[in-house]
DNA sequence: AAATGCATGAAACAACCGTTTGACGGTGAG
DNA sequence: CTCACCGTCAAACGGTTGTTTCATGCATTT
């Protein structure tokens, strides 16, 4: 601890206990949830003092909208580089729902190689950011999320433009509520499935989730009764 | 308040100030979440003294297992009751998965004429016991769903045979996803998606839920299709 | 009328929370 | 060298947490 011959820069020093502290604060954070942390917790896991938090990041909120940001940002930009490469790559044509739901859920896996965070906790980290109560979220990552879900509502309407916009909001959300839900559940549900091939797993997943919620979207549109489904028990449902 | 001319037994008695706690911590625990309200909180508001708590429930914990049970317990028993009727309903026949969804969704919102609550706070309470992580549930409430799960599983397996047992337990959780989100942020939801005919209400938005979901978990199932695949392994999953 | 059982109340409990303070010592600039 | 700066540290801050104690008084029973 003491016994560091090496010589440091200011620069270095600054992120020395610093970054300690954001690396100790993302593992806690996903294993028990952004409430259940306490700085104490984060600075005794880590061998920092109480007071670094509150010198490095100016308080236990600033720290958490660190810790947010750190990982919400890149994974919506990288969102929308994907959303943009398949519009182009599509130019007049409508993309494929399933094209969209993979530049909106894909970036959550491909980002998780950038993480020092095993991949399991990776996971549950992201799960727990955006399924905070949304109202409970610090602004600035709330912020973050506007533009983003813009773009992608205007794509799927793009799409799917059977679909009135108020109903495509809708499934869009029910989406996400199932995005979120395995991203939270991940251990648990693949421990549940266990036993096949030992490792693809959350891409896997992930396939799976994309196909499912494709049929969600194109329900009662065109593209899905060209596949000749008939609609079900009729006048089951009141609308 | 004071003036209570009627006779009480010890019986009355014991159910007043218990009751008392037991609306104001659903209220507050439906409005801000089960972490984030103290038992000082409830306690103020409803008029009680904090020892209230302790000696009516044994401590804050119970009285948290207790308001979940008071919710999940019957909204699961009406599950199955649901359940059990579309079944008989269809005997030999393949009940339609839309009946299932129902079966399953459902009852959160017809049990909650039979609440104090209001109905946006009921739903929100709603979605906050059912989207706690699953391992920080109380026990007791955990233990309520295991063999309502395992009836809805084996439901499924009926109406949409064709998908392997891993296949449609993944899809299930993905419909569960998206029920919870639902439940959670169905104010902020309807609230975007107001303007037309005035009361958009959450039946009409599960209406929308079940049809989403019917069609991912139709997908990749054409019942035209008759010929006989091979199951993937059984005693693949513990339940 | 006296005694018992039970719900309530104010107060105190120890433990923990996030934050602040002020002293200490190594580092780099003048 | 001297001095100012910066990251670290133990300690203490005021506040809140869940729980416990014990006294009080009402209602029911003897």
């Amino acid at each position: 601890m003491k016994i560091r011959t090496e010589v440091k820069t200011r620069r270095t020093r600054r992120t020395d206990a610093r970054q300690r502290v954001l690396e100790a604060a993302e593992e806690l954070f996903a294993k028990h949830g952004f409430d259940a942390v306490s700085i104490r917790d984060i600075t005794s896991r880590c061998g920092a003092n109480v007071a670094a938090i509150n010198y490095h990041f100016g308080g236990r909120d600033k720290l958490v909208e660190e810790v947010m940001l750190r990982y919400v940002e890149p994974i919506n930009q990288e969102r929308l580089l994907r959303l943009e490469s398949a519009l182009q790559k599509w130019g007049a044509k409508a993309v494929p729902v399933e094209e969209l739901l993979d530049a909106f859920v894909r970036p959550l896996v491909t980002r998780v190689k950038k993480s020092e965070l095993s991949e399991r906790l990776f996971y549950k980290l992201c799960g727990r950011v955006f399924s905070e109560h949304i109202d409970t979220l610090p602004q600035p990552v709330e912020l973050q999320f506007a533009p983003v879900l813009q773009r992608f509502y205007d794509a799927f309407q793009s799409s799917v433009p059977e679909l009135s916009r108020e109903e495509l909001v809708w499934r869009f959300h029910f989406m996400v509520g199932g995005m979120l839900y395995l991203m939270s559940h991940q251990d648990l549900l693949q421990r549940m499935s266990r036993g096949d091939s030992g490792e693809p797993s959350m891409e896997a997943s992930i396939s799976r989730f994309i196909r499912y919620s494709a049929a969600g979207f194109r329900e009662g549109t065109r593209a899905s009764i060209v596949e000749e489904q008939p609609m079900s028990p009729q006048g089951f449902f009141n609308f």
